[in-house]
DNA sequence: TTGAAAGCGTTACCAC
DNA sequence: GTGGTAACGCTTTCAA
């Protein structure tokens, strides 16, 4: 900037100026200062502008730190759950000029890796438990935070929510009324307040039709091996349904038990949570819940955006997400 | 930091370095402000870090601007080309420790976009097309820039290219000796180089087979409306097949020669080329050349970070792109 | 092992 | 309409 200054024979603020409030400079001084600037090459730094102004003019994102084997992605990897929502948040910033900061995961250093990506932004998305909680909760103390999937009480923190409990509860119901399903299997995690709701939703169903309500068999998202054993133990006496709380963990279930030479639907039904593609297209077709992924994200940008420009709504209510009917149900 | 430091009761140098240089603090020291950067919620900035050090410890990534409608993801549009290659650039910073700056398309002022997000990053990966070559050239003057598609001649500009016109070649040659095809409708455009050279590819393999070359059919990926009405133009006297540049460009084809109700491939056979999802799920399975998207991002990472850290390697050879075969060509 | 202080490249306020 | 210049919050050199 100095340079271009130099060159053009003015100040500095003129540059500066010159780029940022078109009208405060003569025409032909403006134009001067802009063909100086083209012809040494200018590129302005970002770091200074951001700490003059106090500002960044990006929204960050941050997520899972799910590292994956070089590979090629084939559907059953990408696109998942996570990627669809970052795809609306990317869709969202670019429409209002935002920029997007992605994070994700281990930094070296004592600073989590969220609060890296924090000090970079104007506004944080976080997928709910891809950080420490108190590191969210420090980090809306300074920018605003919306976090992804119901999960940190009160504070500053803001929330995109999806119902998980009622889909849940009507998938739940479609195999006890249709199917006549009595014997399940819950398969999932239940600590984030995101999963503890979809066990919730499947418990109550079972509750109101005077069923016992089982424990659920402990499996998580993206780590197949573990999911495949539990599905393994059930082999010998099978459900009449696994209900699972992600699309990937039904995703395994189903490839387990064909491997054991187990018919899917016709000997045991499946069904999963999310809606992901690759659930559209396995066979059978998943009986699943869909959440409204890319709309997910895309209100996380505008609740951020609300509240950088002072032109804050109310959070949005709880997104709906409609019960899906496959053909790994039995349907 | 100034607040961690007066309440720690060091100087600000101290708080510096007990993050960046921990060997060179007491360790007790140490304790105490990190202690104290927590109970306060020091969130650095990374701008004045950025200025301080000249490095932001970010690459950006620059796309194309295409916008679309609010709606979900569906197949066709998801994922695409770039949202592939945007996965591999995205695993590969992931790995290494980058954050990634995500810019595309317009941004008011007089800065092209592109610039814009070069101020922000260490380093640029940028789509070919997606930007004005003088401002890539620019941005390359003052940061390592990789372009993804044979692109901008010379100068600083990195690239990773993949071998389009070998793998054109080896399509249209199957179509010639396995199906015998003889009239050919070339669609899509030749003005970028990397879709020029697909074109080249088709000329290459008529020529050989001693047939005359037909000018494109111009169409462009992602305006699907002009794809379909030049199709629509071939409805009267249909071609043996039409040699797409794109996958787009193809299942648009085959929805519009459907929806005339031609048999495809039974009356005319399609081809496309990229290898996107969408054209493995579609009816006919499409038969295509398909790029190793998720490599073309980890590699111009690669690239990259050699630059930056000054471990730079040759830049690889093209990147091969292997013909797939469908059903959509009549196989 | 720690502190003082000089940048880093902008912006924006205040004069002129 | 334009120029001087004090921030902005950090890193890093040099001294202590």
């Amino acid at each position: 900037m100095y340079d271009v200054a130099a060159r053009a024979g003015v100040s500095t603020a003129t540059v500066s100026f010159a780029f940022s409030q078109p009208g405060r400079v003569k025409q032909s001084t403006r134009e001067l200062v802009l063909a100086t600037a083209a012809a040494i090459g200018y590129v302005p730094s970002a770091s200074a502008r951001g700490l003059a102004k106090g500002t960044a003019g990006a929204i960050g994102l941050y997520s899972f730190d799910y590292q994956l084997d070089p590979g090629e992605a084939d559907l059953r990897h990408f696109p998942l759950y996570v990627d669809v929502v970052q795809r609306g948040v990317q869709l969202e910033c670019r429409r209002r000029g935002y920029a997007l900061m992605l994070g994700a995961g281990h930094k070296d250093g004592d600073l989590p890796a969220v609060i890296d990506i924090a000090g970079r932004v104007d506004g944080l998305i976080a997928f709910a438990g891809s950080a420490p909680s108190e590191a969210i909760i420090q980090v809306s103390k300074r920018i605003p935070v919306v976090e992804l999937g119901s999960g940190i009480a009160g504070d500053d923190v803001h929330t995109v929510a999806v119902d998980n409990r009622t889909g849940m509860t009507e998938l739940t119901e479609h195999l006890l009324q249709v199917h006549g399903f009595r014997r399940f299997v819950y398969l999932g995690q239940s600590r984030l307040p995101e999963f503890s709701s979809r066990y919730d939703g499947f418990a109550a169903a079972l509750t109101t039709a005077g069923l016992p309500v089982p424990e659920p068999a402990h499996s998580q998202p993206g780590e197949d091996a573990g999911t495949e054993s539990v599905v393994r133990g059930y082999l010998d006496e099978l459900p009449d349904v696994f209900v699972c709380s992600t699309d990937q963990e039904a995703l395994v279930a189903i490839d387990t038990l064909v491997a054991a030479g187990i018919d899917v639907p016709g000997q045991v039904a499946v069904t999963g949570f999310d809606g992901i593609l690759a659930g559209q297209f396995a066979t059978p077709r998943l009986t699943t819940v869909r959440q409204p992924m890319e709309e997910i994200g895309r209100s996380a940008v505008r609740i951020l955006a609300g509240l950088l420009d002072g032109t804050a709504q109310p959070d949005p209510a709880q997104l709906h997400a409609p019960f899906v009917l496959g053909t790994s149900c039995g349907c």
